[in-house]
DNA sequence: CCATACAGGACCCATCCGGTCCGCTATTGC
DNA sequence: GCAATAGCGGACCGGATGGGTCCTGTATGG
C-alpha cells in the first residue's frame, strides 16, 4: 500500500543527478543538463525523464532553459527540497482518499457517507513526515555504502546504490 | 498520490461501528455482528465488507465466530488500533515503492538501478506517523462536530459525519 | 537559417484494484 | 441429525489508473 508512482523515484535520481553536475547552486551560469543527457545517464528512457522534468519545471523544482543550449538546473539545492515537494509534483497533492476535503460535494449527496474517520488527520501527519526528509537526507546513501558510517540501523540490503557509471 | 484503496476507508468504517455496538470490550459475551448485518448498516455492499472483514480477521483485528449466529467482534478497543495497523491489514505491507528492501534481487540485475535514495527512510517516517494515530483518533470525529471541544484545527469542513441512521 | 532542446499535448498498453460470485466448512437450533 | 446461518477461500471480471511512447510546436543559439 502507500504505492507511490515509479516517476516519483524516477525524480528523486533525476533531481540527485541534477544537484551532482552542478557543483556550485549559486553559480547559475553553469550549463544546463538535458533531458537526454541525464537519461543516458541515468538508464532511464528519454521520454520518461523528459515527463518528469516537465513535471518538475513545473512546480518550480528546477528551471528550463528553452531553446539550443538549454536543458534544466536544479532550483534550490537538495536540503532544500523535501520529499514531499518531489511527490506532490509527480503524483499531485498529498492526500490519501479522495474524500479528504474536496469532495465534500459527493459525501452531501450520498446520505450516508461511507467516511467514519478525518483522515486528514493522517493526511497531516504523513505530510509532515514527509517533509522533514530533504532530498539530501536520501541522496547520502548514493554514495557507496562502505564509505558510510556504520548506523545502528538494519544490515545493508537491496538498493546497490545507483551507479552512473555506465553512462 | 499516496492513494490509500478505497478498502482501507471502509474498513475504518467497519471497525468503527464493530465498535458502536461493542459497548464492553471487555465483555466477550456480546453477540456478534453479521457482515450482512454490518453491510446495510453503513450502506456498503455486502461482499465488500465481507472481503474487508476478511482481511481485518486474518490480521488479527477482529475476531470472527463461525457457524449460525457468528459473526465479527473486535479483538482490541479502537484507541489500541493504529490506523497503520489497518492499512497493512488490507493494502498490505506499508512501503512506497516497490523496491524496498525485499526487490534486491531485481537491482542487482540491473547494473544501475534507479533508486538513488533510500526510501525506506521515508517508509520509516510514514509508518511512525501512522502508529502514531489510532482508531479513536479517527472515530472521534464521527460523532456530530457541534458536540466536539472547538479544536485550534482548521475550521469544519467537508465529511458529513457518517450517519448510520439509515439502517 | 538550421539545429537543438523544452513544452504540451494525445495515445496505447499493462497492471492493479474494486467489486461480485461461487462452493466449502463450521456451528447453532429445531 | 438435519437444515439454516454465517464465515472462509478461492476464482473471476471490468473499469480505472499509471507507465511509457510519440508527435507537433516553439524558443534559442550558432
Amino acid at each position: 500500500m502507500l504505492r507511490l508512482s515509479k516517476l516519483t523515484d524516477y525524480a528523486v535520481v533525476v533531481l540527485v543527478r541534477l544537484s551532482q553536475a552542478n557543483p556550485g547552486e549559486d553559480a547559475p551560469h553553469t550549463s544546463p543538463q538535458t533531458s537526454p543527457g541525464i537519461a543516458t545517464a541515468i538508464g532511464i528512457p528519454e521520454p520518461t525523464v523528459a515527463k518528469v522534468l516537465k513535471a518538475l519545471a513545473g512546480s518550480g523544482l528546477v528551471v528550463s532553459q528553452r531553446g539550443a543550449r538549454g536543458g534544466y538546473r536544479l532550483a534550490r539545492p537538495l536540503a532544500a527540497i523535501p520529499v514531499s515537494d518531489v511527490i506532490a509534483a509527480i503524483d499531485g497533492p498529498i492526500a490519501l482518499t479522495a474524500c479528504v476535503d474536496g469532495a465534500l460535494i459527493a459525501c452531501e449527496t450520498s446520505s450516508l457517507c461511507p467516511v467514519a474517520g478525518r483522515w486528514d488527520l493522517v493526511n497531516t501527519a504523513i505530510h509532515a513526515a514527509l517533509s522533514a526528509i530533504t532530498l539530501a537526507d536520501m541522496a547520502e546513501s548514493a554514495i557507496p555504502r562502505a564509505f558510510r558510517l556504520p548506523h545502528p540501523m538494519q544490515a545493508p540490503h537491496g538498493h546497490p546504490a545507483h551507479i552512473p557509471a555506465a553512462e
